[in-house]
DNA sequence: AGCACGCCGACT
DNA sequence: GTCGGCGTGCTC
């Protein structure tokens, strides 16, 4: 009598796989096996043992090998991408590979490497023999004044290069002892704790209150108000009771700062999880949380899926921030991941952000969120104040008017710090022909070249495409060639000609691409070293400079006129995070945004009553208009090679939707993505709104069912992103 | 997705 | 005569 196990598959498929099992070991749900499937032979994931299948006995093939003696996915975590895969609508074996380190998924083994320590064991004296052999002499002789204490690789590679040869040698005699353990990092705290505001007091208390207890809180806290310090107490007291804490935060990389903020107050093992490790670096580190050994996991967006056998605390850090949400393959958003993790574990889960998203301000409107509120900055810190700067009929210099340039040199002069915010990189975003009126546009995309001028190159910021800058015009041949508009690096350029003698910092993703780079940048920044900084939105994200006393925004206009429903929000948000850079320390901030529309409500509301009474209005707004976070999106998208194939197949899932009739849906479209054609591909997209949830996720359901039997799916590619963030 | 099967055009 | 183009079907 065989066993039938259920496997799930990795391939994008939306079911799981049945399987013979004739292993002498027991079901385990959550280990990896390999499965052969079709010709190949694939790594999978048990679910579970089934009493019977569906699958004809015939067709049923047996599970290969076990890889695991122990799931290395819980059944918590399991559950999780389970409900994950039902509610983005993605393919179950796929979500579930996504929460596996690389090394895993191709079937390296889950454990631990241990460290090998060496201890001298021989004699209460180094025995004259060894004279003979001067190294091994030297590697005992220090050895033995560890008195009978154990030292590791690091400390005897310093002793010596060719310390592996000597010390066999020793262990061979019997006068020192090898072995090995695993070696968890432990961190050690080197800062005390600071004095707790009232707020940030009561906040910390209202966490701790609610330990072993789910409760989501909003932890809104103006920019500089110390959400950090929030954290970090809460972490301690969560690790005081033996358990785990987990904190998201958009991307390590980008916020050096924060990191070490960390590692100065917490004790106990830390481990962080982000693009920057390698696959054995990041295996090792999600071991070290999934066996428990780390009291605090700090990661991007995917770590919300690593195994905590103690997860006692979530945070999500800058809950707001867009890179939370997964924008390809399996599209999560790890915040909502965050709530329901949470949910499953009975803990509270903290949103901080001085921004908060208008899904969480609803939420907290609707009593779902516990709010908290940092109103004040810490130590003598205060608001930096905002004002619009009206250039029209004005005569601007690469993108900033004259009083612009004024207000630096005051700044300047006055010892203080200026930060130029452009969100936009490179030299110029258009070259155009003074002649024929052509611009250098991308071969792939619809979408003018970049021009970068260091590099003296054109380059696609949506496919990256790149190639040299023509000398003349690539339509007309004319040599009349006009830059148009303004990128940081045409910014640095004017700023270093207007202020030769002052050291200037332009940090963005070009600036930054050389490893440590951003590290060398940010440090010239804090120290103060640089006087000015140019930079795009890297600049934005939780950054600490003390002596920032004026932050000038060039193109907050480009906001108001976005393409989706979502960039008024973000506009906000950014101009709010970019101005919460000034005035941190002990003097007072300004910040100057260059407009042409400075009787723009909004705007108005956002510099004069804050982002709170922006977010208000702006959430009526959406109110009115039916928008979310008051209904509900889901888009299906299509892309292929050829210009009709996209509209073609969303056609007949619009058909579809409409012939199931499940709930009120509205079906928009299909209409052409806002940028068309990217990288080559012709591009098309399916709205789907409901204020119901549950309808939009039963028509999802049933067209998951039928999509891949359409004609012209091989053409297209297709996917389903729910509650997208971006609509293009 | 990946891999095989299968049926039509230009080549050693 | 075959090598290989990519349409289509299937994976427990």
């Amino acid at each position: 009598m065989f066993r039938l196990v259920q496997i799930a598959v990795p391939v994008p498929l939306y079911r799981y796989f049945d399987y013979l099992w004739d292993q002498e070991s027991p079901i385990r749900p959550g280990t990896r096996v390999s499965v052969p499937f079709g010709r190949r032979l694939l790594i999978g994931i048990v679910i579970g043992e089934i009493s019977q299948s569906d699958v004809p006995r015939d067709k049923l093939r047996t599970v290969h090998a076990e890889h695991d003696s122990h799931a290395v996915l819980p059944s918590d975590v399991l559950e999780l991408l389970k409900w994950a895969s039902r509610y983005y609508h993605h393919p179950v074996g796929e979500v579930i590979a996504a929460a596996l380190p690389v090394s895993l998924r191709k079937g390296k083994s889950a454990v631990l490497n241990e460290r090998e320590y060496f201890q001298w064991c021989g004699p209460e004296k180094v025995p004259g023999e060894l004279q003979k052999a001067p190294l091994q002499e030297k590697i005992a002789q220090h050895l033995f004044r560890l008195n009978g204490k154990s030292t590791g690789v690091d400390n005897l590679s310093a002793q010596s290069p060719r310390w592996r040869q000597a010390i066999n040698m020793l262990v061979n005699k019997g006068l020192v002892s090898r072995h090995t353990s695993l070696a968890v990092p432990d961190n050690r705290s080197r800062c005390t704790a600071p004095q707790l505001s009232e707020e940030q007091r009561i906040s910390v208390n209202e966490i701790v209150a609610e330990f072993g207890r789910f409760q989501p809180f909003l932890l809104n806290g103006v920019t500089g108000s110390g959400k950090t310090e929030v954290y970090i107490q809460c972490i301690q007291k969560i690790s005081a009771l033996g358990l785990q804490s987990l904190v998201l935060v958009p991307e390590i990389s980008l916020t050096p700062q924060l990191m070490n903020r960390f590692e100065e107050r917490l004790d106990g093992c830390m481990v962080t999880l982000h693009s920057a490790l390698n696959d054995t670096q990041r295996l090792q580190n999600w071991l070290y949380a999934s066996q428990g050994h780390a009291d605090v996991v700090i990661g991007t967006r995917s770590s919300v899926m690593v195994p905590m056998p103690r997860l006692g605390l979530i945070i999500v850090d800058e809950e707001h921030d867009s890179s939370l949400k997964q924008q390809e393959g399996f599209r999560y958003h790890a915040r909502d991941l965050a709530l329901k993790r949470a949910h499953a574990v009975s803990c509270p889960v903290v949103l901080g952000s001085a921004t908060p998203s208008f899904e969480s301000l609803n939420n907290v409107h609707d009593g779902k969120y516990r709010e908290l509120r940092l109103t004040k900055r810490a130590g003598d810190a205060t608001s930096p104040v905002l004002g619009l700067m009206d250039i029209r009929r004005r005569k601007l210099v690469e993108g900033m008017s004259d009083r612009m340039f004024e207000a630096i040199d005051e700044h300047l002069q006055n010892a203080g710090q200026v930060l130029i915010f452009i969100n936009r990189r490179g030299f110029a975003p258009t070259l155009l022909c003074n002649d024929c009126g052509a611009a250098a546009d991308c071969r792939r995309c619809d979408a003018h070249m970049t021009v970068h001028a260091k590099t003296s190159r054109l380059r696609c910021h949506h496919c990256g495409a790149d190639r040299p800058l023509p000398l003349g015009c690539e339509s007309c041949g004319s040599q009349n060639l006009d830059f148009r508009g303004c990128g940081t690096e045409r910014i640095e350029k004017a700023l270093t000609t207007r202020f030769p003698d002052v050291s200037i910092a332009r940090i963005d993703r070009d600036s930054t691409r050389r490893k440590g780079a951003l590290e060398d940048q940010l440090s010239r920044a804090t120290r103060g070293e640089a006087r000015i900084l140019v930079g795009t939105q890297m600049l934005a994200k939780g950054h600490h400079f003390p002596g920032l006393t004026l932050v000038g925004i060039l193109d907050a206009d480009r906001g108001l006129y976005g393409s989706d429903f979502r960039s008024l929000e973000h506009m906000g948000q950014l101009i709010i995070q970019v101005a919460g850079r000034a005035g941190r320390a002990a003097m007072p901030g300004s910040v100057l945004i260059q407009t042409r529309n400075p009787d723009n409500p909004m705007l108005q509301t956002l510099i004069t009553d804050g982002y709170d009474a922006f977010a208000s209005i702006s959430m009526e707004v959406r109110s009115q208009a039916e928008l979310p976070p008051y209904s509900y999106m889901a888009l299906v998208r299509a892309e292929a090679t050829s210009v009709n194939e996209p509209y073609a197949f969303l056609q007949q899932v619009a058909t579809i939707l409409e012939g199931q009739k499940r709930g009120l849906m509205y079906v928009l479209g299909p209409a052409s993505a806002p940028m068309e054609r990217l990288a080559g591909r012709f591009r098309a997209q399916l709205l789907l709104q409901s204020d119901k949830r549950s309808t939009l996720n039963d028509n999802l359901s049933q067209l998951c069912n039928e999509i891949d039997n359409l004609p012209g799916v091989r053409k297209c590619r297709w996917s389903i992103d729910v509650d997208p963030v971006d609509l293009y």
